[in-house]
DNA sequence: GAGTTTGAAACT
DNA sequence: CAGTTTCAAACTC
């Protein structure tokens, strides 16, 4: 998809689709894309500020704020990590051996393969948004350790947390 | 910034 | 499936 040299596209825009490659089914294969068309599907972000576009032919949307990693023995390729669990490449960001980006697309392929065999789900935006299940036993569901918690949700009746103070 | 705690993810 | 290990974030000092 090309954009319209006549529909007017901010300069950021601009430069994403002139200078960035789309993220596609094709380049990462299990990965649900976000948006509908008219939208080209990628989860590039500002240098400036981390966060989120998707780009239309019209203009960027906000999608949100992107994750910043660590890590340092997953790769990038674990769902431990949260650029990769959310869908994202690494940029920007202070991990090391990372093979989360544009450079090591089929090793993170394979194992996107293999972590949707185990659960389909997994890079879904419908278990990100509405499905959180906890098993803690320590924190009462009361610090962001609890996925619930982080995600401003009750504890409901699928979590098998301890000591609950999360209902 | 270093060290500890925590629980999801991964593994056996 | 359950128990254990690995991992990186959250937290504490």
């Amino acid at each position: 998809m090309d954009p319209d040299p006549n529909s007017e596209i901010s300069p950021f825009s601009q430069y994403c689709l002139k200078s960035l490659s789309p993220l596609t089914a094709e380049s990462s294969p299990g990965i649900k894309m976000n948006l509908d068309s008219p939208f080209i599907c990628t989860n590039w972000l500002s240098v400036e500020n981390r966060s989120l576009f998707a780009i239309s032919t019209q203009d960027r949307q906000v999608l949100g704020r992107a994750p910043v990693c660590k890590c340092k023995k997953s790769s990038c390729l674990k769902l431990y990590c949260e650029c990769f669990a959310n869908g994202s490449f690494c940029v920007g960001c202070r991990c090391t051996d990372c093979k989360n980006t544009q450079d090591f697309i089929a090793d993170r392929s394979e194992s996107i393969a293999q972590i949707t065999g185990r659960n389909p789900e997994a890079f879904t935006r419908t278990k990100t948004l509405n499905t959180r299940v906890c098993n803690c036993k320590k924190s009462g569901c009361q610090k962001k350790y609890c996925e619930c918690f982080t995600n401003g949700m009750y504890c409901n009746a699928d979590c098998k947390c301890e000591g609950c103070s999360n209902r």
